[in-house]
Formats: structure tokens, C-alpha cells, sequence
DNA sequence: AATTATTAAGTTAAAATAGCATATAATAAT
DNA sequence: ATTATTATATGCTATTTTAACTTAATAATT
């Protein structure tokens, strides 16, 4: 094997950070302030330093664009297609991030590039709207199988809210009987006692998640 | 946002070939010439070349160490904390790929550092034994909802055949009766309507995956 | 003709899923 | 006070899926 130090691959980060905003998914995104893409919008991102894992550049880019330090993230693919991005070889390992849309604090100015959640079918710069097309199916997916769905809500919350991310995010409406009784026969959510009240209506159960680990749960076989 | 292009940070790839002999998962690895690990088992890896993408570093790897040309494969994770190479700072993207053992045609040879296939929990160097987890774990899964089996096979098989890489990869026996039902109802396969005789028993119908392309079949919702 | 090894195939009980309707608790309006 | 409104909570049933289990058929070998 002869070694090949490649001096002219550069190496990114670009992170796909989701939230319901208004019974809609939506995904942070910034403005290009240089070309190429000048004026666009794209996925934030970041070199990665040395001494500087991707995760963390990940978790960094989000710091300084939304303002979060405690985020769920996850790695979601390598992006390194010949010629996605103008300027060389760039190679971009992608992240998936959620967050419920209370806890974010955009840090809207130039220097972070204007952050701000857009619908995900919003047109983007260089191969982004690719990488949310594939966030969005890794995301549907481990709604099905894992308890993630927790990151998109507060820590506290209603069946019904619960639900509506299910369907905003599968896009899809479920029949509330048979939701309730799936997701409690998972065992992953539990009820604190507590009631919503205040509306004016039958005051809603509130559940929380029983861990905030990632739980997989068995698919057949 | 500063740009820091990092000259440090090398690019690579690692490749985790399973195969199936003598029903046991097996996964194929080089013997390193050289520190670190000098005389180690790793997995077949290499540089990423320039106006090279990982993917097609990665077949290039598998071509020198396994003689095959047209192989599945598919990306499997990103690998890059910081201290995983004694050597600095290596990002490496990780891919999984499968063949049948009878198409493979090992390149053994001092300069292709003896490829070969071990079992699966073969002490390996770097953290290529975690590398190799991974795989399995993603494999399995992957078992259960797609048609990547067919890749372990050859073009034509048994249902028996199919029955034991499922078992071999998920490492649990399997019943003949629902397996069968199983894999029927979903229909990826069909009988090619020709059995296997010559055998003192009875001939087996012959079976083949109705399409190569990869298919994901629906969980729940 | 008997033996052997492996394939092919169906039934039943239990569990999971999908589809559907009504009573309840709180507030708001009268 | 009484009634209207609104979202919550809950249960049944038919259907589908799953899990567990046994025997007959076939072709080669002896």
C-alpha cells in the first residue's frame, strides 16, 4: 500500500438540526454570505479542526448558529461525491440533530450567518437539500424503532402532543386509540400524575419519557 | 465562519468484507507490514485519493485484496475520534460490503499484506474490532428488512441455503416452516422452478431474489 | 426393496393490528 | 345554574400475523 497523504481534501461537517415549529418540520438553516452559493441558503457547518472530532465540530457549528449546548445528535452519513461542492474535494460528514423549537436561541447576525428554520422542501446551495431528503428518512424511520421522538418535545408532554409529532414528522394522521395504545405497550413513556389543566376541556395526563438514552426496540425474528 | 483547512487530518477508508464458510460469518482482514500494529490483523484499508470518492476508494481496496471487480457495498459509519491512530489525526469512513465466498479470489502476497477471512471476533488492531461490531450489528438489521441476504448467495439457492445465512448471520436457529412462510409473504424471492438433484434425498426447488436492487420493506405505522 | 437424508407443506392457539364510538372533565357561554 | 363546547380517555371486534408444532414425499444409496 503506498501511502497517500491527501492534502487537498478538506474535511466538514454540515449539520441537519430539526424542530416543530407550528405543526410543521422545519430545518435551521443559514445564509452564504461568499460564493460560491453567495445569497443561498444552506445547512450550517464548519471545518473540522485539528485535535477536533467531527461530532464535536458538529455540536460547535450548532453552539454558534442556535444557541444549544445540550443537543441530541447523531451522525447520519458521509457526503463525498466528486464535484458536490465547487471549490474541491470536500468531504462532509453529516449530522442528525433534534431539538424542540423552546429551547433554541438562534444567534441571528451576520458573523453566524442569519440562522433560521425554513420548511425542509426549501431550496438550498451545493448537495444540501439531498442530505435533509435523507435526514428526513433516517429520522421516520427511528420514530418507529427508538424513543427519539423525545428530543423534538419538552421534557413533559401530552399523549396528544406526543402524536403530533409522530404525525408531523411521518406526515401522515394515526388514529389516537391505536397510538396510545402502541406507544404505551412499548414501554418507553410513563405518566407523572400530573394533569394539564387550565383548558377548557378535560385536562390532558402528562407522561415523560422513561430514559433519555436511545432505546431500539425488536423488529422480527 | 473561519475556514481552516486542515493539512493534518488524513483521509482513509476501511473496508469490512463478510463472507460465509463453513457456515460461519467471516470477515476478511490483512496482516499489517509495518507500525503501528506491525504484524497485526486489520481491516483492508487505504488512502482516499485525490478526485477520488470513499466509495470508490473503498472498492479499490477490496479489487487488491479480494480479486472483485463487481461486489455490494455499502457505507457504514465514520470513524474519527481523536486517538483512534496512534499515527494522528485519521478520519476514516467506514463501509460494509458482501459476497459469496465462491466468487473471491484472494490476491495473497506480501504486497496486498496477505488478505484473508477470520472469524468475526478475531483480535484486530486500531479500533477495527469496533469497526467490525458495528458492521454486524448493521448487517443484522439489515437482514430483517431489506434483501441483502441475496449477496451471501449465489444467484440461484435453496431455500435451505437462504434459511442458513440468516441463521449464520444472526447467529439463532431459525424454524424451517415459518422461515419459509416468512420469506415467501414477502415476496423478494421466487422459485426459478428448477430443483437441485443429485443428492440422496429429496431435490430441492431453486430459488432467486427477484430483483438486485436493494429493497426496504415497511415496519410499522 | 429397505434405508437414509432432506425437502415440502398445514393447523391451531395466541398475539398484534386496524377500524370504529362513546363517556368524561374542564371551561365558556347563556 | 344550566347548557354548550372541546379535547381527553377508553374498549370492543374482526382481521391479520406470529409462534409452535408433525408428517408425508422424494431421490439416492445400500
Amino acid at each position: 500500500m503506498i501511502k497517500t497523504p491527501n492534502t487537498t481534501i478538506f474535511t466538514v461537517v454540515d449539520t441537519v438540526l430539526f424542530t416543530i415549529i407550528e405543526d410543521t418540520l422545519k430545518v435551521l438553516c443559514v445564509t452564504r454570505q461568499r460564493d460560491p452559493f453567495d445569497g443561498q441558503k444552506t445547512l450550517p457547518g464548519t471545518y473540522i479542526r485539528n485535535q477536533e472530532s467531527s461530532k464535536v465540530a458538529a455540536l460547535r457549528a450548532l453552539r454558534e448558529k442556535a444557541g444549544v449546548d445540550d443537543i441530541y445528535i447523531e451522525q447520519l452519513y458521509t457526503f463525498d461525491d466528486i464535484g458536490r461542492d465547487p471549490r474541491g474535494q470536500y468531504l462532509s460528514v453529516a449530522y442528525l440533530s433534534l431539538a424542540n423549537s423552546k429551547i433554541l436561541a438562534l444567534n441571528i447576525s451576520e458573523a453566524t450567518q442569519n440562522p433560521e428554520f425554513v420548511d425542509v422542501d426549501t431550496a438550498l446551495g451545493f448537495d444540501h437539500n439531498s442530505i435533509v431528503k435523507y435526514a428526513i428518512s433516517r429520522l421516520r424511520s427511528k420514530l418507529e424503532y427508538t424513543n427519539v421522538a423525545q428530543h423534538l418535545l419538552p421534557n413533559i408532554f401530552t399523549l396528544s402532543e406526543l402524536q403530533n409529532v409522530y404525525e408531523v414528522v411521518l406526515g401522515q394522521i394515526l388514529d389516537k386509540r391505536n397510538f396510545r395504545k402502541k406507544i404505551l405497550s412499548l414501554g418507553i413513556i410513563e405518566t407523572t400524575g400530573d394533569t394539564l389543566s387550565g383548558l377548557r376541556q378535560r385536562p390532558a395526563l402528562l407522561y415523560k419519557f422513561k430514559t433519555q438514552d436511545l432505546v431500539e426496540l425488536q423488529r422480527w425474528f
